[in-house]
DNA sequence: GCTTAGGGTTTG
């Protein structure tokens, strides 16, 4: 017998059929209803090892730790929680240590639903392995392991007081177990006052948010929200909300809405006290305007919500609206009413996409008003625009131009045409040909207005998917719908994308038809298409020939996926960012003295006295031999610049390689900067791997004077340029993450080094990525991939081994140029 | 499990 909520009271009490159902409530002290079967015996948490023999045995303990379910396959779940023995009897000559436990499957999901922090409860059926954790929790060295039919976890509950209802411990055992059942499903939570928040507490708390950023990407592994909330206390606390999922994060649309939030963590920061989400955090969102239906915004699946919430909400709606908390003028402002050089919030539909370059994208967004500032227009190739490259007159007039830049391209990128966004803190500017990235097929008209989303995330700035059913989109869309529909944007069709036309390929189809491919791989024809089920089976080693379509892939910024690589060391290193190598040359040049040039140079120093920065000598050392020769064995040596002006330097010149001034010696940079500036490459050396000396170049016998020449000479190891991806795969039956690395020039057709160098083969990889894995664009519109992997065993960060995937022989196939 | 940020306009 089970009641709705999956709770099992009766079952397994009078024998050892434990598996029937995995999880039954009990009621402490009553004496009647279920009860643990007679035949298990409790042994103490401390006695748990590998070799204990378990037979029979359960354990009891506090929780002191529940984590989140963790669905890691469609309808199979993984919760870990924490428990400790309360009392001391059992382990009085030993520690008390909590243990891990972990839950699979339905157990995991009832425990979920039924069981909060502080509850008692007993586990039986469990199986014991090593804790991998142990070093970083310090917790129990074995882990408790609850999965399949033996698994069961008991709960005790305190009796629920009387409530005027006849007594629980009167009825019968089904009647109990629906009224253990709502009881266990609506637990009771309190809410503190941001008034009464002390340091270290973790509360549940109400309030009104002043102040609010979305949902940005920290340096830690989540994204991180701000906000700033108030309530009747008249406090304001910041709240730092940390979660990996972006649907986990408040849902605030604007400022003025109301948040509930569970177990967030009180703490002290410059003197005041803040908030943190804490382990299990929820959040609810409500709108904030008196009056309108109390309907809350989450994602989570089961949150509680009852009369006493609406109360609360309707209370702190009309004790702000009492307060003016709220600004005056609201940051949304209509396209109609956009002042030049202003900061706004735009309530808007999107109509297309197209990407500028490595940091913005252009979003072609209407809020169905026309501005009365004569709006930018910006012609994109049509090949690169998502969506129809042009509209009627009518609605182009109304369109704004939004270049969003930077962080935000993330977010943008995902976004779906058609969808209602608002984007928050928006530049309304007058364009002019500073506008990034255009090349000469591109134009702009000047002194139009442009919209700019920029870098960063000061006021809140940022960019938020509003819901269909939200007020201002149904708004929204009353307005776009009195606008008269033109046939040449109807409707958010992709198909007819030069691009798509020439990527996409129908679904795999039932009867086997061989499929279109936009890529080709090598290995023998006869080879077996494998799925990457199948493939997940095979031994390491040998080329394996899938089909499969792109799901996503990393890094989604292009200059993150160069690396420098040594071939002799085989490390793998990040590409030093200017900043880092501006502070290598400024530092190099203040330390300046003179210095004795070698006898096969000539050297001349010049005083800059280049505008903004301290008088500086400039040194310039030419190999006499090479002086005389052609361009092409130009090598020069340039001590005392500024990285830009090395960069300027160089644009025009084969070999300079910057050198410093060390005990009169002359030497090479530190190799963290480029040792050579070679027009606009520049080559890195091997920190391990290079022993560097400054010597004479002869160029006998060589027509030009490279970087492996050069590299040569100075005793560097020359690092190469690399592309590192990671790309995961799908197919009917599973998903893979694969690495494109060794092969990745030839797959995409560029080299990594131009790739570092120059706009347009950059444009390039990231137009095949965008092809093969377009922004917005359902799964079913990605091309199918055949493509060659290999399997190889690497360690992890634990030394442990893993097996790894990556992509070889397989090339694109280049759409035929018109 | 740990960290992440801790509001206050890009520099296109």
């Amino acid at each position: 017998m089970s009641c709705s909520c999956g709770v099992q009271t009766d079952g397994a009490a009078g024998g050892g059929h434990l598996d029937v159902m995995p999880f039954h409530v009990l009621l402490e002290g009553t004496g009647t209803g279920p009860q643990i079967p007679g035949h298990l015996t409790r042994i103490s948490i401390s006695l748990i090892t590998t070799s204990t023999e378990l037979t029979n045995k359960v354990v009891k303990g506090k929780v002191v730790q529940k984590g989140p379910l963790v669905s890691f396959a469609p309808d199979n779940f993984i919760l870990k929680a924490v428990i400790q023995e309360e009392d001391s009897v059992l382990n009085a000559s030993s520690q008390n240590l909590p243990i891990n436990v972990v839950l699979f499957g339905e157990l995991a999901k009832n425990f979920s639903q039924g069981v909060n922090q502080e509850d008692l409860v007993v586990a039986a059926g469990f199986t014991v392995s090593k804790s991998p954790t142990v070093r970083k929790d310090n917790l129990h060295p074995f882990n408790l392991l609850l999965s399949g039919g033996g698994a069961c976890i008991y709960v005790f509950r305190p009796q629920p007081p009387p409530d005027g209802k006849p007594s629980l411990a009167n009825k019968r055992s089904s009647t109990l177990s629906t009224e253990v059942c709502r009881k266990t499903k609506i637990p009771k939570y309190t809410y503190v006052r941001l008034g009464d928040l002390s340091a270290g507490s973790v509360v549940n708390v109400y309030g009104v948010v002043v102040f609010f950023k979305q949902p940005f990407k920290s340096r830690g592994t989540d994204s991180c929200s701000i906000l700033k909330i108030t309530d009747q206390s008249n406090q304001n606390i910041t709240c730092s909300i940390f979660c990996e999922k972006l649907e986990d994060h408040p849902k605030i649309f604007q400022i003025g809405d109301i948040v509930r939030m569970h177990r967030v963590k009180a703490q002290f920061f410059k003197d005041s006290i803040s908030l943190v989400n804490t382990s299990g955090f929820s959040v609810v969102t409500f709108d904030g305007t008196v009056g309108r239906a109390v309907e809350p915004r989450t994602s989570s699946r089961s949150f509680h919500f009852n009369q006493e919430d609406r109360r609360t909400v309707e209370e702190l709606r009309s004790w702000a609206s009492s307060q003016a908390l709220l600004p005056t003028v609201s940051a949304a402002i209509r396209l109609s009413a956009v002042q030049p050089k202003s900061y706004f919030d735009l309530t808007c539909q999107l109509l297309a996409k197209a990407p500028i370059d490595s940091t913005c994208i252009l979003l072609r967004v209407w809020d169905g008003t026309r501005c009365p500032h004569a709006l930018l227009k910006v012609i994109v190739e049509p090949n690169v625009t998502e969506g129809p490259s042009s509209f009627s007159m009518e609605k182009e007039n109304m369109i704004a131009n939004v270049f969003v830049y930077d962080n935000h391209l993330d977010c943008a990128s995902k976004l779906k045409l058609g969808s209602f966004l608002r984007i928050y803190n928006l530049r309304a500017n007058p364009g002019h040909s500073t506008v990034p990235g255009l090349t000469s097929s591109q134009s702009v008209e000047v002194d139009h207005l442009a919209f700019h989303l920029h870098g960063g995330t000061s006021y809140g700035r940022g960019i938020r998917v509003l819901p269909e059913d939200s007020l201002d989109v149904q708004e929204l869309k009353r307005v776009l719908e009195a606008f008269p529909h033109d046939d040449m944007n109807e409707p958010f069709d992709l198909n007819d994308s030069a691009l798509l036309e020439v990527w996409s390929t129908p679904p795999e189809s039932l009867d086997g038809e061989a499929v279109k491919s936009s890529t080709e791989r090598g290995g023998t024809p006869d080879m077996p298409l494998k799925t990457l089920s199948e493939l997940k089976q095979c031994e390491l080693g040998g080329v394996h020939y899938v089909r499969a379509q792109l799901r996503s892939y990393e890094p989604r910024r292009l200059h993150q996926a160069l690396k420098l690589y040594c071939s002799k060391c085989t490390s793998m290193q990040e590409i030093p960012d200017d900043e880092l190598v501006a502070g290598i040359f400024s530092e190099a040049s203040s330390d300046y003295e003179p210095c004795n040039a070698p006898p096969w140079a000539l050297l001349s120093a010049f005083l800059t006295d280049a505008p903004g920065s301290p008088d500086r000598v400039l040194t310039l050392l030419q190999p006499k031999q090479l002086m005389s020769e052609v361009k092409t064995k130009e090598f020069i040596f340039l001590m005392g610049t500024t990285l830009q002006e090395m960069c300027r330097l160089a644009a025009s010149s084969q070999n300079i390689i910057p050198v410093r001034s060390s005990g009169r010696q002359i030497t090479l940079l530190d190799l963290s900067a480029p040792f050579l500036f070679r027009g606009r490459k520049r080559h890195y050396g091997c920190k391990r791997c290079s022993e560097t000396v400054l010597r004479e170049p002869s160029a006998e016998g060589v027509e030009v004077i490279d970087e492996k020449i050069v590299a040569g000479v100075l005793g560097v190891q020359l690092l190469k340029f690399v592309l590192l991806m990671k790309l995961e795969l799908q197919d009917a039956t599973d998903t893979l993450e694969v690495f494109l690395w060794r092969d990745a020039e030839s797959f995409f057709g560029v080299s990594a080094e131009d790739a570092a160098a120059n706009q347009e083969a950059q444009n390039s990889i990231r137009q095949t990525m965008e092809s093969l894995c377009p922004p917005g664009g359902s799964l079913d519109q990605h091309p199918w991939l055949d493509m060659c992997l290999t399997a190889y065993q690497t360690k992890d960060d634990v030394g442990q081994n893993q097996t790894c995937y990556h992509i070889c022989q397989t090339n694109l196939i280049k759409p035929r140029s018109t």
